[in-house]
DNA sequence: CATCAACGAGAACATTTTGAGAACAATATG
DNA sequence: CATATTGTTCTCAAAATGTTCTCGTTGATG
């Protein structure tokens, strides 16, 4: 038994709020939760991940609902989103006016790989920074891709087809560094870069 | 049966997504993954697939796929066993291998504002970037920090005391721009940056 | 040139998933 | 008990997704 997206959001949801209030959601407060305004379909979302064996309902009660698994599908990965900063007021004043959510913010096809080495720090991108990779197969000129070489190597790159889609150049944003070409058949795309992380 | 590139291309589409996110993906975003616009098109790879035996489909379900041999690509070349990139694997093999939370990765009293600016470019952080902060009232001589001046107007800059702490310099990472210093009582530390976001 | 297989676009249809809300039952509360 | 709130079960309709087509293009092959 498969969840369907909408049921994943839902159990996040209950096992958000049941984390920050020590009781279960009402319907109504999980039909808001998720955005939409009928206790009946939150009810019949709550009823199939019990199907499903996430959760438990005490039958007419309450707030009856008990989780009973980890939710193997979302993590919770939300941060607050103050305002504008520079922009002129103190942080209290902006508080809570959004969340970031990093599937949310990169989008949902995307994944994350730890960069190693300096090939692209002229892009900003160092050494131990989190590369955020959308899932593609393809790629446009003048992209940063996650190319895999033989099968092999795993590499961060730009991008540039030549010779007529023969070639793949595989070009370093780092002037110490030299531009390698490849027969394009060497070559296969693993995702595209739409963003990136840093920790201090 | 030999698969043909494009459902090679599919097939390992599914396979890193499936890994990455825990559940199989729609047509539309294999059809998106791989560079096409056609369900349809997407959908006739994945009977194609189904046919050679690599999937099988719940009909009618959405996501409704489900792998069922090994990525060839992990067996016919084992692999070095690096886990970064540019170190030496396919995605598909390293993927949930190192999953983010955003909350346990920056740290649990973090907050999230938006830079607005160029005054700390050169600590690679630009105009539009997503800055982590954590919350604290006090900083070291170094760090970058969110101060808030006369209770009004709340920047990111490098910090650092003066004159045996009754000045503090506020130090933007731009050589176009100037530090600027006050009255220690004039400033306010909201927190201190522990991390940054930046979505192409 | 004729044929065929692989491919991409997209229309048309089928099925699943979703949302609203009414009606009623069970529970909570004073 | 009386009332309000909450849970449960329905029906209807719409949206999203999967499925099955046709059509045209391309490149390989005889």
């Amino acid at each position: 038994m498969t969840l369907t997206d909408n049921q994943r959001t839902v159990l996040s949801f209950i096992q958000r709020y049941t984390a920050a209030r020590g009781v279960s959601p009402k319907l109504q407060e999980i039909a808001e939760g998720i955005g939409i305004s009928s206790r009946g379909v939150a009810h019949r979302y709550v009823q199939a991940l019990e199907d499903a064996g996430f959760l438990s309902i005490d039958k007419g009660k309450h707030r009856g609902i008990r989780l009973l698994k980890e939710n193997p599908y979302q993590r919770e990965n939300s941060l607050p989103l103050l305002g504008k900063i520079a922009a002129g007021k103190p942080i209290e004043a902006i508080a809570g006016e959004d969340e970031i959510n990093l599937v949310d913010f990169f989008g949902k096809n995307t994944f994350a790989v730890r960069v190693q080495g300096d090939s692209m720090i002229d892009a900003g991108i160092f050494d131990g920074d989190i590369a955020v990779i959308e899932f593609r197969e393809t790629a446009s000129d003048g992209d940063i891709v996650v190319a895999l070489i033989d099968e092999q190597e795993a590499t961060l790159k730009r991008f540039s087809r030549s010779g007529q889609g023969r070639f793949i150049e595989l070009i370093p944003e780092n002037t110490d560094m030299e531009t390698m070409i490849y027969d394009a058949c060497r070559v296969r795309i693993q995702g595209v870069l739409v963003g990136q992380l840093r920790k201090y």
